[in-house]
DNA sequence: GTTGAGCGTT
């Protein structure tokens, strides 16, 4: 019977050592979420991901393009394995430049969604009420 | 043939 170790492990849980918060006071959110912009109109995610993945694991990259026009809008988006390395990423390519371009790295926001929600229920007449 | 601040589905 370990019944007794729940209740210790419960109390061990609830008594969080000392009182921390969240250090993160001038860091935006987003663990392992990297933001990288001031990237060349020619750079590729492959050659993001090249580039940080010397620092640590990668685990995603992205790169946002433009529709109208075709070519990159010159930013994205790095995803790492652990936040050290996206840390040790961003302070080491921050500031560096990348096929002749400065590189400008930073955390990314919570982001994942462009359209907040959208449930369609939207006609449930029939027929009726067709403008066009 | 161009240009250069930024936080997302191209």
């Amino acid at each position: 019977m370990r019944k007794a170790s729940l209740i210790h492990f419960a109390r061990q849980v609830i008594n969080s050592p000392s009182s921390s918060h969240c250090r993160s006071f001038s860091s935006p959110p987003s663990n392992n979420k990297l933001f990288v912009a001031g990237l060349s109109w020619s750079v590729d995610e492959k050659s993001l991901k090249e580039a940080f993945s010397s620092f640590g694991e990668v685990s995603e990259v992205r790169i946002m393009y433009d529709k109208d026009s075709g070519r990159s809008r010159g930013f994205g988006f790095v995803n790492f394995s652990k936040e050290d390395e996206a840390s040790s990423a961003k302070d080491a390519m921050d500031g560096k430049a990348l096929l002749g371009r400065p590189l400008k790295v930073n955390f990314a926001l919570d982001k994942v969604n462009r359209e907040p929600v959208n449930t369609r229920h939207s006609n449930r007449g029939s027929t009726f009420g067709r403008s066009r």
